[in-house]
Order: structure tokens, then sequence, then C-alpha cells
DNA sequence: TTGCAATCTCTACAATTGTAGAGTAAGCTC
DNA sequence: GAGCTTACTCTACAATTGTAGAGATTGCAA
């Protein structure tokens, strides 16, 4: 496959997230949930899908006179998406650095390091298990 | 002082990093050191930045009649304002979540993971002994 | 002083993104 | 079948971003 780069604005951001939710779902009823985030109007959501639907974020079926909708990428492809543009743009493509200015920029807690850890050392677990399983081959 | 968020687009990142390398420098010499990675006219050049400088990411000084720029913003403040927007937009605000992505995402090697390891340790040490220090005011 | 070279200024245009009004279609209710 | 409701289509407009040509200015060199 052919890794496609999906680079959401604001707006489509909000839109995504909704339809994740709600998928799948019309046009009206997301622009109800949106409510309070954003206060768009009802043409104003349509067509952002509909620009979405041609962009390949969404996709439709035509259900009579109801088009309903949902989303054409996943959650994590998006969350990628975004995270790769940021290390491309502001830390050269490489991650390390990336984590390693999180870290200085001491908006993590004490417990949010530990967390951080935890989480690193289960990760060098599993890597170290994938290896093994691939040796078996 | 009102932390403004800096959210550069691609080509402002690709301006501001080379002011960053050649600052002071006028507009004819970003343009040359852009040479290649974009093939930009002079014209293109110099009308971002001078848009640039309207939106407080670039500042001037006049000599007779040579603009020279230098950076409003450090690297640190445009790294930081694109890891944010990444965060907020993706993850919610919430960057342990957004760290928990990038380990999972295998983009890591395992001596990247030692090192994150050992940086981790670090931070928490220093975050320990400046909770000692701020003990004693 | 004439002219070239380096810079700058002005203006413009297309694509994208955010935003929405006005009018149309279709099904439901009485 | 007249009207109401729901959802849709079409069109449009402003701001931002990427892109650049054409012409004005100015200082130096011959």
């Amino acid at each position: 496959m052919a890794k496609k780069k999906f680079e959401l604005t604001e707006g489509e951001w909000a839109i995504v997230k909704t339809v994740w939710q709600h998928q799948p779902c019309a046009a009206p009823a997301v622009q109800e949930a949106l409510q309070g985030e954003k206060n768009w109007s009802y043409s104003t959501v349509k067509t952002m899908m509909d620009r979405m639907v041609i962009k390949g974020l969404l996709k439709t079926k035509k259900i009579r006179n109801l088009t309903l909708y949902r989303s054409a990428v996943t959650e994590k492809q998006a969350q990628n998406g975004e995270i790769m543009r940021a290390v491309k743009r502001a830390f050269d493509g490489a991650l390390t650095p990336m984590m390693q200015f999180l870290l200085d920029s001491n908006k993590l807690s004490q417990s949010q390091l530990s967390e951080l850890e935890k989480m690193i050392k289960t990760k060098k677990k599993q890597g170290i298990d994938n290896k093994k399983a691939e040796d078996k081959l």
C-alpha cells in the first residue's frame, strides 16, 4: 500500500473526529454534534464534508435522498500524519530529538515521566520478543 | 509574557530555518540558500519574508537600500508551536498519549528506546533536584 | 555620465480553507 | 395536494498561502 500521508486542516480534524464518533452519519448530525465547539452553519459543515470526500478523507453511501458519511481514514492514520508533519518540519524528521524536546519542555510531571519509563520498558521487551519470534522463522 | 503560539506554514518553516542559519541576512541570500530545496524565485522569497515580518515572525533593519532580516522567533518557540498544534489536534492536548503513540508506532529502534530511557531518568532526577531547590526558598 | 548589477516595490493570480445564503427536492402530515 | 420539515445543491466570497513578472531604484565601475 502506498502509505498516503494524511495532513488534515483544523476544520477537517473537527469533522473527522465527529464522524469517527457517529459514523455512519449524515451531515446534519455532524453539524449538530459540533454545536458549541464550532458554531458552523449546516452549509459550512456540508461543504467541508463534501470536499473531504473528494480528498478521500471521507466516503459516502447514498440512501434515497440521504447521504451517509464514514471516515476513510483511521484515527491512527490521521494521528500519524499529524505527528509526521510536525517531526518533518520542526525536527528534520528525527523522532528522538522531538522526544527529547518534549522531555525538556517540562510539560511532563514526575508521574507522567514514570509512566513513560514503564511504557518504554514494555516496548523494549516487546521488541526483543518480536526479534526472538523472527529468529524462529 | 503572553505566550504567543507560533504556527508556521511549510514555506515559512523553510525560510525561517534559513534565516536562523544566516541571520542577519538579506532576501537574496535567503533565496540563494534555498536553491535546490525550494526553487523559488527572488520575488517569491521576498514576498514571503515581508509577510512574515508583518506576522511578527521576522524583523528587519534597513541599512541604506538594503533590508536585513533576522528571526523574531527562536527555534525552540517554533518547535514548540509545531508540536503543540499536533498534540492539540490529534491527541486532545495530552502529551503522554502522543508519546505512547510514538512508542507504539515502531519507529524507534532498541537503541533509541534505551536512549530515551536514559533521558527520562535524567529528567526525573532533574525534576527532583528542582523540587528540592524550590523547597529551600 | 552612462550603464550594468543588485535590490526592492507593486501588483496579480490560482488554490485552499473557512464560511454561509438562497433556493431546490422529497417525503410526511392532515 | 398543500404545506411543513429535512436534507441537499449551487454559488459565492474573504483570507491565507504559494508563486512570480515587470518595472523602479540605487550605487558602483568604466
